[in-house]
DNA sequence: CCTGGAGTTGTCCTA
DNA sequence: TTAGGACAACTCCAG
């Protein structure tokens, strides 16, 4: 009996609009059609996990309860604990590794602890075997005659639903036509187109299949390590699959680094990261996040997220070094942002990306902060992605495009630069230096340490 | 325990 | 315009 829950909390704590829902709702609604042909209809409940559970313990007779692990903190205290109620009932559970090919603990530095760099990470991730893809079962034996809710779409939990196009459409079927181009094209030149957030095939996109379970981790990257022993590649596209099975390391990655640093959503892995006096201005933010902030990269970039729910990977680091670096605003306001509208939202991967674009996050290079300006001239030069996204700048040519407001005629409605971007780093880089002395202090200043 | 090589994604200046 | 080098600068982690 394939069950799926609809957890109330889960629900309220990310203040989401519908778009994430009803594309998880159009996801279930081709799962729940596909599952009713094999012979199991899907079981749909609504309500807080465990009193779910202990109402279909009670209801049927049931043997064993089987799930897929997951390795955010609510999810494994909410597991845990619905575990604990299936062990009163007597009911047998096994759980599985699905959500990535090694799980945490898998893995470990000589010392046997976490890792906390990413290529020692990924050494010893590439030395571990993989599990293969499973096969679609021909039939399964469902329970008949059950009460099941109606699929959760965003009007049902209250939630308004507003973009009227998703970047990718939802379901499996759309996962492994949009997997197979890709792997036929794409892949073999990823190393170097997929830092141009304006070729829509230049990465994969698989991030949102992937948080909704549309498509599995062991089937991309059993594809990508089959397709590497081709004869025929050249050394070149070699080397594009190669980073693009390094990309899918950073997914594990994120996924240890949460797993043994539970604490990582609300707290910065480096204490210093929670020195730093934030500004949080909301006029500030309220721009940034409307796209509205005078510098066109930023801007294309959060017009694309919140009318697809999705962003490009290279803009997503710009967007996020101009929040903290620039607007000087706490990384976990654009953090819960990102998930909030982001179709591939996880939790791991996001909080990890943001706090190394914060500099406070489990990366130790020295301090980088991104130049919009150039990132723009360099990622987007004809201005091509700025112009799809933000209409009032499509009659610039690529030479004003970058920096409107040199060439004395910006777009009419377009606003100026909300803060200088030189002037933003200089201040940015000063507070970082003196946080970084006096912690080397023990935190005080020496006067204080004395006492 | 100590040592030393190394670390996703940059920027800015100079030639 | 572009390539190269200086600067950033602290911790990790294998040997």
């Amino acid at each position: 009996m394939p069950l799926f829950i609809v957890d109330r909390r889960l629900i309220a704590e990310l203040p989401s609009d519908g778009t994430i829902f009803d594309f998880q709702a159009a996801c279930l609604s081709e799962l729940a059609d596909r599952l009713a042909y094999l012979g199991a209809p899907l079981c749909i409940r609504y309500g807080e996990p465990t009193e779910v559970f202990r109402a279909l313990f009670n209801e049927l007779s049931v043997a064993a309860l089987y799930y897929n692990r997951d390795y955010e903190p609510y999810a494994r205290e909410r597991d845990r604990a619905v575990e604990a109620l299936a062990r009163t009932y007597g009911v047998t559970v096994r759980s599985f590794k699905d959500h990535v090919l090694v799980e945490p603990w898998e893995v470990a530095t000589a010392d046997g602890k976490p890792f906390v760099m990413y290529t020692p990470f990924f050494r010893a991730w590439s030395a571990v075997p993989k599990p293969e893809p499973f096969r679609e079962p021909e039939h399964l034996c469902g329970v008949p005659g059950l009460r099941s809710d109606s699929i959760p779409k965003a009007v049902h939990l209250g939630k308004p639903a507003t973009i009227a196009r998703w970047a990718v459409d939802p379901g499996m079927h759309a996962a492994h036509k949009r997997w197979e181009r890709f792997r036929s094209g794409g892949l073999l030149q990823y190393h170097k187109s997929r830092d141009f957030p304006a070729l829509e095939e230049g990465s994969s996109r698989m991030s949102s299949y992937l948080r909704f379970g549309a498509i599995s981790i062991r089937r991309l990257y059993r594809d990508a390590v089959a397709y590497l022993q081709d004869p025929r590649l050249s050394a070149e596209e070699r080397t594009a699959i190669q980073r693009f099975i390094a990309e899918l390391a950073w997914r594990e990655f994120f996924q240890h680094v949460l797993w043994h640093f539970p604490d990582t959503p609300r707290r910065s892995f480096r204490p210093l990261g929670d020195a730093f006096p934030w500004e949080n201005n909301e006029r500030l933010f309220r721009a940034w996040s409307e796209g509205q902030t005078g510098y066109p990269l930023v801007d294309a970039a959060m017009r694309e997220l919140n009318e697809t729910g999705y962003m490009h990977n290279r803009v997503r680091m710009v967007v996020a070094s101009f929040l903290v670096k620039d607007l000087h605003i706490d990384w976990r306001w654009g953090e819960r942002y990102f998930r909030s509208k982001l179709l591939d939202g996880d939790l791991a991967s996001n909080v990890g990306n943001w706090q190394w674009a914060a500099s406070v996050g489990v990366d130790t290079r020295p301090l980088r902060i991104f130049n919009p300006i150039r990132q723009s001239r360099q990622y987007d030069p004809d201005g091509t992605y700025i112009r799809r996204w933000v209409p009032e700048l499509s009659e610039l040519p690529a030479t004003s495009i970058h920096e409107p407001w040199r060439s004395g005629r910006p777009g009419t409605e377009y606003p100026h630069p909300i803060v200088n971007h030189a002037e933003r780093k200089r201040l940015f880089e000063r507070i970082y230096a003196q946080l970084r002395s006096r912690s080397a202090t023990g935190g005080l200043p020496p006067s204080e340490r004395d006492l």
